[in-house]
Order: structure tokens, then sequence, then C-alpha cells
RNA sequence: GGGAGUUUAGCUCAGUUGGUUUAGAGCAUCUGCCUUACAAGCAGAGGGUCGGGGGUUCGACUCCCUCAACUCCCACCA
């Protein structure tokens, strides 16, 4: 077979995915093996693949296929995510185009938008990891909205509800006023901002001229003020107790109420309480019974009319006003009329919505939440107790940090694109207040109807009477279920999948997920499965660029997968992204990390073209040297392949592959094909050839589940292969005895070798000029003289007792001592210099030895192994310097 | 304001309970090579005293204190 000096992944890659996907060898069915099990953190169902998925799916991929290789049931289970906020996001930015506004459709109308979207858009990012390999039950994709996991999280819901789990109430949620929804906390990121510190002067009632001084970063919220605060223990402010004050432009007379929460020397000491627009107001309106005026309309614009009319009038020039308009015009307003004393640059933090980039309003409105101390209890206990693994085990920190301090979890939207929630309202409540309004919860209208009519007064309602809740759930209500809800192990809680599957072994996602996802999963797991959902997390780092910047469409610093993988092959990609990775650790991407990858490619592709190019002869005995190669590489490769699978129970698969690199580039192809590769024209011998098979055959496993592709085409051309057989199911090498001896005699020889080529280099002698080589003492385990021999070219190899006069050059492996003549090559005074140079080196080290030595202390507390080494390094410089200082006598005499 | 983490060759990182020839790897760099698998390659070489300071110890990159820089997470100060 002719093979091209350069290996060609897009004529492979396709190839031997189709061969894959054709005999189902990704697909799983419960049986007798052991499981391994992955559930794929679901991308967005309409998202790209970027660099972050880049480097997630590859991990999985390699666990999951290192995992079938080692004999277990491996199942990595594919799908997406409805990503609510996000979708809906997209599809309205659409229907924007085609000139539709979503407040004209109806909900059944926007839904079908939304399908179409989904199917047009949704798996493209699937199709997309089987470009990147992945090894997934594609028979077993899942959507976080298809039937099964939708019937899941309605029945969760439920379930909740009746636990007393789910209450619905009038709370101070973070509002996306661009979305019109209310957020979770966690969908909150705050930045740092420079704004302004307004000190606002209000009026006092019953001291006309005098005015208290308010500060305030929100001027444009004065339209809700209801109350001034001060701390009853500020001694500036005593005159202000009982008094009544005026917002100014409003014209509203508010009582000056005192609360400790006001901190003392903050600010004035004033604080402005608008219960609507403040969490921290809202409380302070509870306690002191204040009313509270919601003054901005959904989309963060002024709206008085909910104020008395006289007050009205006062502030009809500002209605209809965007929040930060206003904010301006006010002060304007303010200053103009003299009731700002001053304003300051302030600079605070300001939270924003994580979808929408817009700065989330705090907004008092009725919404669905969570209990979740119940679920902090039961799901802190496995994490602190390592049943539970986190990787690295830092972020068990964070996790404490947050369910030791857990808040309800707000999970209704005010979106359509979602699972709606199933609270049913009775019909006849038009004059009662939406918070006390009375509704069923079940999981179909039917059932809610049944519910109903049992309520008294409510016997003879039609479904139709029943008007579903509006809202839709937060998309992490269905995420946290994935584990057991791919499974369906919610509504048939003890099928045969659940039970074989569950609990899965390894999670595989990013930190920043930590409270949205991996803490509920594993509250859901608990509360569901009373048991948890998976074994392990891998914490995966941020893709940065090479600069270190968070890579985004803005900056333009993302390259695209795709192109990377048609550049250097998606095994390429695959080891450029993995070179780099150990778990929590950001990895700053550059693309010379593929073309690492590319060329790693090639290089084994090479190997391969060697090794299969050779001809075997049968009567060809084993060459000496070939025989010590492959002693040597059985035994190095049981070595590696004990400190790849110690590296892999650590997660450490970085380091695992840069071992299994440095084994096939710098073990196999640089010393042990160098050594057995017959002379020009002339044929092997089949016992070394079949060796060497045996060898490329094991590297080819090791590394498959890191490059998939170049691993199965060349495994395939390795020998005889039947139909339907892949190397996927190929045993990983098991790590046998091996002999650290004869590993650590093979390195003297390596090292002399090394050394010869350095002299023939310095002295500019071809690798084609046979050299004569001396030792003198000690030497090599004599059977692995001959390497020296082939390697670095040696016609013969005499033992001395001691140095000639002939000139050449010396040099000492270990405490082995080497001579190479060369006559009439040597210049004298070079190599005085640079004996006399390793000389000090020595001196420099034996004093260092001897200076621990002569330490009576180190004598009498080091442990005796530790002094043996001593000695034994004292001793062995002794013997290097004695060599040195010979060499150097002969030199000098010769002069 | 709390908490966590990081700081080792030009770059990215190892360094496992303090002791294994006075610190390792990959990449990059330099030198010499188109040597009959591979120039996407081969051979060889140089380069850190382990962020600063102090301490514990016979002995510290490794433990303690302190300072500095950077990163991240959490938190209601208007």
């Amino acid at each position: 077979m002719e093979l091209s000096a350069k290996y060609s992944p897009s004529e492979v890659e396709d190839k031997w995915y189709a061969f894959w996907l054709e005999h189902k060898f990704f697909h799983s069915e419960p049986n007798e093996k052991e499981p391994y099990t992955i559930v794929i953190p679901p991308p967005n169902v309409t998202g790209v693949l970027h660099m972050g998925h880049v480097l997630n799916e590859t991990i999985q991929d390699i666990l999951v296929r290192r995992a079938r290789m080692d004999g277990k049931n491996a199942c990595w289970v594919p799908g997406t995510d409805h990503a609510s906020i996000a979708t809906e996001a997209k599809v309205i930015k659409r229907l924007a185009e085609q000139g539709i506004k979503k407040s004209d459709l109806t909900r059944e109308e926007f839904l079908k938008h939304a399908w179409a979207w989904t199917d047009e858009h949704g798996g493209i990012i699937l199709k997309q990891l089987r470009k990147l390999g992945c090894s997934c039950d594609w028979d077993r994709t899942s959507f976080t909205m298809d039937e099964t996991r939708s019937k899941a999280v309605i029945k969760v819901f439920c379930d909740l509800y009746d636990k007393g789990l789910i209450y619905r109430g009038l709370r101070m949620v973070n509002w996306d006023p661009e979305r019109q929804t209310a957020l979770s906390d966690e969908e909150v990121i705050y930045h740092d901002e420079h704004s302004k510190f307004y000190y606002l002067k209000y009026m006092v009632a019953e001291e006309p001229g005098k005015y208290a001084v308010v500060a305030t970063t929100r001027p444009e919220t004065i339209f809700g003020d209801v109350a001034v605060c001060i701390n009853p223990k500020e001694e500036k402010n005593q005159w202000l107790k009982g008094k009544h004050l005026i917002v100014p432009i409003v014209g509203r007379e508010i009582p000056v109420i005192e609360d400790r929460y006001v901190e003392i020397g903050f600010g004035t000491g004033c604080l402005k309480v608008t219960p609507a627009h403040d969490a921290n107001d809202y409380m302070l309106g509870q306690v002191h019974n204040l009313p509270a005026y919601d003054i901005l309309t959904a989309d963060a614009h002024v709206d008085i009319t909910c104020l008395e009319e006289d007050i009205q009038k006062n502030c009809q020039s500002y209605q209809g006003m965007d929040r930060f308009v206003c904010r301006k015009q006010i002060a304007k307003d303010l200053e103009a009329a003299g009731l700002i004393e001053k304003i300051e640059d302030y600079d605070n933090k300001v939270g924003y919505s994580e979808r929408t980039n817009v700065p989330i309003e705090p907004r008092l409105s009725l919404q669905w939440f969570i209990r979740m101390q119940h679920f902090a209890d039961i799901a802190l206990p496995p994490v602190m107790d390592d049943d539970i693994q986190f990787y690295p085990a830092k972020y068990k920190n964070t996790y404490n940090n947050w369910l030791s301090n857990i808040k309800d979890w707000c999970i209704s939207r005010q979106l359509w694109w979602g699972h709606r929630i199933p609270a049913y309202f009775l019909p006849g409540q038009e004059g009662v207040k939406d918070e006390n309004r009375k509704y069923v919860v079940a999981p179909t209208a039917e059932e809610a109807l049944v519910k109903a009519r049992q309520i008294a007064g409510y016997e003879n309602i039609e479904i139709s009477d029943l008007k579903q809740d509006e809202g839709a759930l937060d998309t992490w209500f269905s995420s946290w279920l994935w584990p057991i809800s791919l499974f369906d192990g919610i509504e048939n809680p003890d099928n045969d999948e659940i039970n074989y599957y569950y609990p899965t072994s390894d999670l595989v996602t990013g930190p920043d997920i930590i409270f949205f996802w991996v803490a509920r999963m594993i509250m859901a797991g608990y509360e569901y499965k009373q048991a948890m959902p998976f074994k392990h997390v891998y914490f995966t780092g941020i893709v940065r660029d090479k600069l270190g910047r968070k890579m985004s469409k803005s900056l333009g610093n993302s390259p695209d997968p795709l192109d990377l993988i048609a550049r250097f092959g998606a095994d390429g990609v695959r080891m450029g992204i993995m070179l780099s990775a150990p778990a929590g650790n950001d990895i700053l991407f550059d693309d010379s990390l593929c073309e690492q990858g590319r060329n790693f490619c090639n290089k084994i592709w090479n190997a391969f073209r060697l090794v299969t190019g050779w001809n075997i002869d049968d009567s060809a005995a084993q060459p000496e040297a070939s025989q010590q190669a492959v002693k040597w590489f059985a035994n190095k490769l049981n070595a590696v392949v004990a400190e790849v699978n110690d590296a892999f129970s650590k997660f450490r698969i970085s380091d695992a592959l840069m071992t299994i690199y440095k084994l096939f580039w710098d073990d196999f192809c640089s010393w042990y094909l160098e050594i057995i590769k017959p002379a020009y024209g002339a044929g092997i011998d089949k016992q070394t050839y079949e060796a060497t098979i045996k060898f490329f055959g094991d590297l080819l496993v090791l590394l498959h589940p890191y490059m998939p592709f170049i691993t199965e085409e060349l495994w395939q051309n390795l020998g005889e292969r039947a139909e339907g057989e892949t190397i996927m199911f190929q045993p990983t090498p098991k790590a046998g005895e091996y002999s650290q001896e004869f590993l650590a005699a093979f390195e003297l020889v390596q090292g002399a070798v090394n050394n010869i080529r350095g002299i023939r280099q310095q002295k500019n002698l071809s690798p084609k000029e046979a050299l004569e080589l001396k030792i003198k003492g000690n030497s090599f385990p004599a059977e692995l003289e001959c390497v020296i021999t082939k390697l670095a070219n040696i016609s013969s190899i005499e033992k001395v007792d001691a140095w000639g006069e002939e000139a050449g050059v010396s040099f000492v492996v270990g405490i082995i001592e080497m001579f190479i003549p060369l006559a009439g090559l040597v210049n004298v005074d070079e190599e005085i210099a640079k004996i006399k140079a390793e000389l000090e080196h020595q001196y420099g080290f034996l004093q260092g030895v001897r200076k621990k030595l002569s330490n009576e202390s180190f004598v009498a507390h080091a442990p005796e192994k530790v002094i043996a080494i001593e000695r034994k390094k004292e001793s062995d410089a002794l013997s290097r310097i004695a060599t040195y200082e010979a060499q150097l006598k002969v030199l000098e005499s010769s002069k």
C-alpha cells in the first residue's frame, strides 16, 4: 500500500464515524456489565459549537471511550436544552425582523413560531459534535421539552407543590425589563459602575425653610417614596424625629421613620424608602406598615397613574419616560429648583440580567418559589463528605458557601417558551387581589378540574372555566432533573434503565453553573432517587485566547471549531485542546496547540508507514540489539501504562496524554524504532516485527480515547481485521510487571549514546563515520552494549584498565567512564577547559554533600535511607572527580 | 466587606506525606543536518534558585507568618 508522507484527516474521519454509527458501537443497553454513564450538559438547542464545547465534549468523549475500552458498558446520553429566555429572545428577534410583535400574537401562535425555529436550528450543535468524534448514543438524543422530559417537569412541580415545597407569593424579585420576566438570583450578574450620588433636599413640613438631605443613586424613584428612615441613634438627625418631609417635585408628605437598619455615618443618615423599587425598602415598608407605589412599568418606564390625583398632577411631565432618561431629567429639574445640595461621583454595583445584559429592576411581583432549605439540607452532606467528589476539590468551598446561605428559588418566568406552570385558577374572582386568588395545581386541566370540583362552591364548573397560569418555568427547573428524566426515572421511577444507569459516573461541566445546575441536580437526585446523580464532577476551566481574554464574538478571538477541524483534523484539535487542560484551570488556547496535535498525527502516521513498509525475512535471526529493544520497550510500556492508569484515576487526563505522547514520540519512535530498523534494503526478522506490531497496536489503543480517528484508521490496517472489528472495544493494555533495574540500565545506554552524538556534533563528524569506544572499570550490562554500537555507530568497544596516551574525548555517564579516541581532532586546550569546568561543578557538588554529611545533626536526625543516598552521592562524585583528574593529567602531559 | 485560588525556565504547566546525584516536561529559542518513515522532521545545546521578606528544621519549591501582584466566587449598604 502506497501511503502519502502526510496524514490526511478529512479522508478518514467521515469514513470511520459512519462505520461506528453503522455498527451502533455507541449504543448502549442495560446488560450484565458494569455501567459507565455520562449525561451531556445539554447545549442550547439553537446554539452553535464553540471552543468551550470542544473542551467539554472532548473530555467526556475521552472518558467514555476509555471506559468502553476498559470493558464497561459505556453510555453517553446526548441532548439539548430549550433555554427558555435565550431561545425566546431569538424568536422575538426574528419575528421583529418580519415586523411581528410578540404582543400581537396569541400564545399558541407564538409557540408555533418558536417550534419552527427550534426545528430549523435545533440540533445543529449535535451534528457538529459528530465532527469532533463524540461517541454519544444518538438513539437516546433527548430534549428538555420533549414529551418524557416535559411530563417529568410537570410531575415534579405538582409533587413539590403537594409537599408544600412550592409556594406562590408577592415578593421583590429581579426583573428583566427587556424580556419582561422575573429572574432567579443566580441569573443576575453584578458589575461595578461609576454612577452619581444625588443629595436631594426634602423640606420639613413642620418647619418651613428647613430641610433634610437624602442621598440616593436613583432619584427617578422618588415618585414611590413613602418615608425617610433614620437610625434612632444617629446624633445629627435627632431633630428629624417625628417630623414629616415633603418629597421634592412629587409634593407628597411622608413621615420620618426610625430603624436601626440605617447605617450610622453613611451618606447623610437619611434613607428614602421606596418599597416597590428596592428589596431593603420593601422590608422596611413591611416592618413599618407603609404603602408601596409601583411607579415603573414592566419595561421600566415611569408610570404614575397609581398615585393620587393631586400628586399625579405634579409629576405629569415624567409619565412614560424611560427610567434612565427620567433620572437625568429629575436631576436637571431639581437642580433648577435648587433642591439638589450636591452630586458626587459614586462607585456601586449594579445588577444586570445574565441573558439580556440589561440592568435589572427590583420589582414587586407575584411569582412561584421553591423552598430551598430542605434541598440544601439533603444536598450539602454528600459533597462535604466526598460521597460525590469534585475535581478540583476547591469547589467544595464554593458549594458549601452557597448551600449554607441558600435563598428560595424563583422558578416562574413571564415567558411562553418553556414548561407552562400547571396551576389553574378558579373562575369568578374578578374582584379578588391577584395574590389571594384561588387555584389548584395538577398535571393536566382534566385533573385540575377534578380537584377544583371538590372545592365548595365550584362543584359545577367546567374545564373552560379554569384559567391556567400564563407563566413558564425556569429552564433550570427542567435541567435539574436531567440525569433522572433522561432515563424516564420520574414518570417510571422503577424502570430497568434508571435502575441500571443511575447514578451516572462522571459529570463534566464548567464551574460557572455549579449553582444553576450541579447543585440542583444533586438536590433533585436525592429528592427523587434518594441517591447522588453522579459520582464525580470534573470542572473544566474557561477557554480563553492566548492573551487570557475570554472568547467572544465582539472581540473576534473565538475560532470556529469546524474551521480548526478542517485545518488540523479532529484528532489534532482534540489533542490541541487537551494539551493544557488540567481540571479547573483556564485554558489559554492558541491555534499552535492544534498544530502540535496535527504534527503528532503525522508522526504516528509516518511511524506506521515505516513499520508496515518493512519486508519480513523469515530466515533472518533476531539481532541482539533488537532483542534488547523489545525487552526494553515491553518494560517501558508497562511502566507507562501504570502511570497513565494512575493519572486517569485522578482525572489528570492531560498528564496522561502527555505521558503517552512522549512514550510514542521519544521512546517508541526515537529509540525503539531506530534500534530495530533494519539496514537499508534488508528485511526484518519475524520476531521483532511481530513484537513491534503488538507494541504499535497497544500504543494506538492507549491513544484512541484522545485521537479516535487516526487510531482506528491505523489499527484497521495494522493487521487482518474481521468485518465489524473496531479499536473501540480493544481492551486498554494492562500494566504488567517491569524491571526498574533494566530501565535504569537502559537509561545509561541512552546517556552514552547522547554523549557520543554530542561529541560527533562538536567535532563535526558524520554519523556515517564509525567510532571506537573505550570503557574503563564499570560498564553496562554486556547485553546492552550492542545497542550503543548500533545507535552511536560504534565500530568496537574495548574494556581498558587505564587510558593510554592517545588523543580523544572522555565522558562519564552515571559512574561509567568512557573514551572516544579521536586522533588529530582534539583541541587540547578546549578539552582541558571543559574538564576543568566539569571538575569545578563536581567539587561544588561534593562540597554540598560533604557539608551535609559532616553535620552531626543531619547524621543524627536524618533517616538512614537518606544518609545512604548522600554517601552514595559522595562516592560517585569522588569517582567522577578521580576520572576527570586523571584525564586532565593525560591532556596536560600531552601538551 | 467576606471567602477561595494562583505566583516555578520566553510561554503553558508538573513537582504527590519536606530528603532519590545542587529543580522537570511540552512548546518556543539557538546550532548542525533534506541521513533511504516523517523538514508538520532528525541530532545536539542554552535557559529558572522556585513572587519579596522573615521563621520552623539537620534539611524547604514543599510547613508557618508577613508583604505584593493577579484571578475567581459570594455579600442588601442607600
